[in-house]
DNA sequence: TATGAATGAGCATTCATTCAT
DNA sequence: TATGAATGAATGCTCATTCAT
C-alpha cells in the first residue's frame, strides 16, 4: 500500500509539472507556442512521457483551462462571504472578473476567447458546459448575486438567467478586447471598463 | 481592350476566391490551420498562384480583415439617413452590430475576435487601426450617434469617446461568445441579446 | 535595314542589361543568390524576358563565366607589350592572375572554383575548354612566357605545357583558397603569395 | 546491457550513413544539391530521422568536414614516423596530400574546395579553424617538417608559417583543378603533379 | 513508468520554367 | 519582342503521435 501510495504522489507530481510547464509556455510564448516537444523539454522528460498522462494534446490544454476557470471561480466564490449587499457584491465580482482575465490572458483566452477546435470530441465540449463545470459555476455565482439582489429589491425583476449571461457577455466583451487588440488606442483603459461596469449596474438597478 | 478587361477582371475573381477560402479555412479550422496550401487546394490552384495575388500570408489574412470591416461600416453608415432620432438610431445601430456578426461570422471572427498573429508587422497593426481604416470608421459612427444624444440632451453628459468603447466592448462581448460558444445553453438568445442592448441604453438614457 | 539595325542594337543592349544584372547579383549576394527572377526584378523585366536572350540559367552562368574570362585574358595579354623580358613577365603575369581573383572573386569563382553542375551538356563542357575559349587562352599565354623563357634560355629546358599547367595550378591555389577561406588566418596574404610565386620562379630558373 | 550497446551501435550506423549519403550528394550534385531530404531519401529514412542525429544542415556539413579532415590528418601524421629526412618526408607529404585528394574527392571538395555556406554561424566557424580542428592539424604538420629542414640546414631560411601556407596553396591548386576540371586536358596527370612538387621543394631547398 | 527511434504530414516560401497571348 | 498567369518541384524545419523496448 505504501508502495502504491508513493506511486501515485510521484504520477500526481509529475502531472502537475506538465500542467505548470504548459501554462508557462502558453504565457510566455503564446498558444501557437505550446508544443508537446516544448512541454517536455522545460520538464526534461521525453514528449512519450506526456502521453502517460494525457491522452493528446487537447485534453492537455483542456485541463489547463479547466484549472483557469477553477481559479476564477474560487476568486469569484470569496466575494460571498466578503460582501453582504448584493449590489456591492455584484459590483465587485464584475470588477474582479474583468482583473481577472486581463492579468492570467494566457488563461482567458484559451477558455473562452479562442473557438474550440473544429474536431473537438462532443463528450468534451459538455463537460466543459455541465452545471458541474467550473465555467457554469462562475456564471452561477453571477446569477445567484442578481436573484438576491432581485429578492432584495434593489434590482429591477429581471430574470436572472438572461440577465445574468447578458452581464457576463458584456463583461468578456470588454476583457476580451483589451486583450486580444491590446494595441487599440483604448485611451483610459479603466474609465472604459468603469463606464461599462456603471452603464450595466445602472440598467439593472430598481428605480 | 477587350482581352486586357476580361484578364483584369478574371484576376480579381481568383483574387476573391482566394479571400472566401481562406476566411472558410480561418473559421472552421482556426487561425493554425489557415495554411497557403490548404487555401490552394481548395480553390484548386497552386499554392505558388496565390503569392501573384497577396504578397504573404499576412497580406492575405490583412485583406480578409480589411474587407469585413468594409463590410460592417457600410450596413452601419447607411443607419444615419435611415434614422434621425439619435435614441433610435443607437438602437437599432446595436442591433444591426450584433446582427452583422452572426450572420456573418466568417468575417466577424477573424477581424474581431481572433488574436492578430504574434509575428504582424507593425507598420501593418497601424495600419489597421489608423483612423482612415474600416476598423475605426465603425467605431466612430457609434461616437457619432452617442455625441449627438449628448448634444441633443437624450443621453447623460458622458463622453462620447468612453462610452462608445464600452458600448462597443458589451456589443462584442455577446456577439463573439454566441458565435464562438454556440453550444453554451444560451436559453432564448434574442432575449439576451435585448436584454443586453435595453441595459445600455438604459444606462446612458437621460433621467 | 535601319529599323532592322535598331532593333538588333536594342536587343544586344537588353543582354548586356541582363549580364551586368546578373553579375552585380553574383558579386553583392554570391552564387547561390542569382535566380532568373532577382535578374529580372533588377532589370525591371518579366522572368520571361530573360528566355529570349538565354536559354536557361546555365547558358546566363555560362555567359557570364566567358566575359570574366575575357576580362582575365586581356588583362594578361597585355603583358606581352608591356614587359619584354620573359621572366619579368612571367612574374608580372602571375601576379597579376591571383590579383584578377583576389578583385574579382565572384567571376573566378564560378569560372574556376565551383564544380560544373553534373547534367552540364557536352557540347559546352567542350565549348569551355576548346582551344578559341578565353579560358584557354589565359593558359596560353602562360605557356607561351615560359616557352619564350626557356628558348631565351632564361629558364630551365622545361616542358612548357607541363610547366604551364603546375604554375597556372598553383596561382589557383592560393588565388582559390584566399577567396574560398578567407576566414583563415592568413597572417600577412601578400608574403605568402610572394613567397609561392618566388618559389615557382626559382622552381624554373636556369641555375 | 547489451540491448544498450547494440541500440548504440546501430545509431552510429546511421549517423555514418547520412554522412556517406551527403556526401555524396555534395559531390556529384553540387552544394545547393545537399538537401535533408535527399539525403533522407538515399538512405530510405524520413528527413525528421536525420534530425537525431544533426541539429540540422549546418551541423551535418560540418561533420562532414571534420571526418574529411581526419582521415587526411591521420594519414599525414603517420609520415613522421616512416621517413626521418625531412626533405624526404616533404616530398611524401606533398605526394601524399595530392594522392589523398584525387582519391577521396568526396572528401576533399566539401572540406577544401566548396565555399561554406554563407550563413555559418561565426562559432562554428571558428571551431574549423582552431588549432585543435583537424585542418589546422594538417597544415601543422607540413610546418613542423619545413621548419625541421630548415633546422637542418637543407632548406633555406624561411618562414616556416609563410612558406607552409604557400605550399599548401599550391597543393591545393593541383588537387582541386583535377577534380573539379577533370575533362581538362591535362595531358599527364602525373607529370604536372611532380613536375609542381619539383618545383616547390626546388625553390625551397638550400642551395 | 518512461524512453529512444522513427514517421508522416504539414508549414511558408522560392525557384526555373512554360504557354497562351 | 515581351508579358502575365500559372505550375511542379523543391527547400529546411517542426509537429503530434506511435511503437517496441
Amino acid at each position: 500500500m505504501g508502495v502504491r501510495d508513493r506511486r501515485a504522489r510521484q504520477k500526481q507530481l509529475l502531472r502537475q509539472q506538465i500542467l505548470d510547464a504548459a501554462r508557462q509556455l502558453l504565457i510566455k510564448e503564446g498558444y501557437d507556442s505550446l508544443s508537446m516537444r516544448r512541454v517536455a523539454e522545460r520538464i526534461d522528460y521525453s514528449p512519450t512521457a506526456i502521453y502517460l498522462h494525457f491522452k493528446d494534446k487537447q485534453e492537455l490544454v483542456f485541463s489547463l483551462c479547466e484549472e483557469s476557470f477553477a481559479k476564477l471561480v474560487h476568486e469569484l466564490e470569496t466575494l460571498a462571504a466578503d460582501y453582504a449587499d448584493p449590489l456591492v457584491r455584484l459590483r465587485k465580482g464584475m470588477e474582479r472578473y474583468v482583473a481577472f482575465g486581463l492579468k492570467n490572458p494566457n488563461h482567458y483566452l484559451p477558455a473562452f476567447v479562442l473557438p474550440p477546435p473544429a474536431d473537438l470530441d462532443v463528450k468534451r465540449q459538455q463537460a466543459m458546459l455541465s452545471p458541474a463545470s467550473n465555467g457554469m459555476r462562475a456564471l452561477a455565482t453571477l446569477r445567484e448575486t442578481i436573484a438576491e439582489g432581485v429578492r432584495a429589491k434593489q434590482l429591477r425583476k429581471v430574470d436572472p438567467d438572461v440577465a445574468a449571461r447578458a452581464t457576463w457577455a458584456a463583461l468578456h466583451g470588454i476583457t476580451s478586447l483589451l486583450i486580444v487588440h491590446e494595441h487599440f488606442p483604448w485611451g483610459d483603459r479603466d474609465k472604459v471598463i468603469q463606464n461599462l461596469i456603471d452603464s450595466l449596474i445602472d440598467g439593472l438597478r430598481r428605480r
